[in-house]
DNA sequence: ACATTAATCTAACATCATTAAATTATTATT
DNA sequence: AATAATAATTTAATGATGTTAGATTAATGT
């Protein structure tokens, strides 16, 4: 009989929360990961915590600490895992295409994973799968004929657009989100925003329909079709 | 005599750091974000807290919470501080003008506070002071002739920059700063960098003088520049 | 069967934001 | 001037958080 690692104290099964794929297979790094994975979809960057994760998986948790230094590198392990999830487009398209195909399905991977702009954003560049991205992107640009010194910014300049497109394509997204269905009228920041003098902010209120009711997948294009315009303005 | 606020169990002088202006005036929302901006100064974001700050005032952490809500407000308030700083452009410049003077403008107030980036981004824009400036561009690319729904998107994109460039910024001049005097030849990022093989990432290692060495002021109008040409290039 | 290493746990530390209730200071009223 | 009412602050506690040292248990090697 095959003894599997049981606390004397813990009865064996139930308590470990849904997350856990198998019954009690020693702890690992993996299944760390995959753990805050699910933590990360079910209830958001903002309330994973070592010991919510430690109990997702039947642990305590210090045992985290054995297999991950601490929380910063769970956090790059994370931003690891979401960018290796990006592939890169076919080389016979025109770098037109190729910039559009990669920005395209980044944002679709930036969806993937709730709070991924906050991963992104709270962890550095330094590491390999994300190192890989700004490679194909320099890559990209130096082929195409773009002269040294602009690639890195043209680069950080698509980057930077990405992020901060999905970032807003998120905020507007919860707001222009159905009210809930309580009783009471709550203050929520639609309605906030929706009674905002026009006479303060008349252009503000004039437009506000162009920037909640909109097709997000035509108006990304928009946006980065505006990056490459601006990019081939630059040639001489 | 004057009786002043002091606690019987408190001696009256020193203790309270150096950012207390007066010797106790009785508290107040301003005063306390005075504080915070001290504070914020001397040692970022990342440590400052309902406590430090109370500290810094002479004064316990639960009286914050007579002047403030929570710890979320304190940073609207702050992001709101930061804002009111940074002011617009004269009326009769055309508006790439504008939109020039205001940027470096908006770019030189991030600046003077430490983490402001985080500041903005953690706090959102439903405040007077950020609404006006969206108001102001708004109105800009609307006298300058550009369609109604692209404004919003113009509006997003220039912001973002902003934003983004002045991150970018901080994170680039923190990698190449003077090496510490310290003994041991520590793990910098910048160090880190330059080992990277450039066998795996060639484009990256050969442009990455381009990143560094860099006058700033130049690539960030570089960066308008290229926004304001492609903004150009959807005109009809 | 014993010794060694690997993995987990217990227990604690320091810090954090926040709240309720008690306390003290200030102001208003008689 | 004494007292009542209100404003401002403190005490004390709650429940989180990340992290560490040392004890404990499991797995492995001899």
């Amino acid at each position: 009989m095959a003894r599997r690692r049981i606390h004397p104290l813990q009865t064996e099964g139930a308590d470990e929360g849904q997350g856990a794929s198998d019954v009690h297979t020693p702890l690992d790094r993996e299944r760390i990961i995959q753990a805050v994975l699910t933590l990360l979809r079910d209830e958001g960057l903002g309330s994973i915590s070592m010991r919510k994760i430690a109990d997702s998986l039947g642990v305590k948790a210090a045992s985290l600490y054995y297999h991950v230094k601490d929380k910063e590198q769970l956090m790059h392990l994370l931003a690891e895992q979401i960018s290796s999830d990006v592939s890169f487009p076919d080389e016979s398209l025109d770098w037109q295409e190729q910039l559009r195909e990669w920005a395209l399905h980044f944002r679709l991977v930036l969806h993937r994973y709730r709070d991924a702009i906050s991963i992104m954003s709270a962890t550095m560049a330094g590491s390999p799968q994300r190192l890989a991205h700004i490679e194909f992107l320099y890559r990209l640009f130096a082929k195409s004929g773009f002269s040294d010194p602009h690639i890195p910014w043209f680069a950080s300049m698509v980057k930077n657009f990405i992020y901060s497109f999905v970032d807003e394509e998120n905020r507007l997204m919860a707001i222009a989100a159905p009210v809930e269905p309580s009783d009471k009228i709550e203050e929520t920041p639609a309605t906030r925003m929706q009674s905002l003098s026009a006479e303060l902010y008349p252009h503000f209120v004039r437009l506000l329909p162009y920037t909640t009711a909109v097709n997000w997948d035509e108006e990304f294009l928009f946006g980065l079709k505006v990056l490459v315009d601006g990019f081939e303005a630059q040639r001489k």
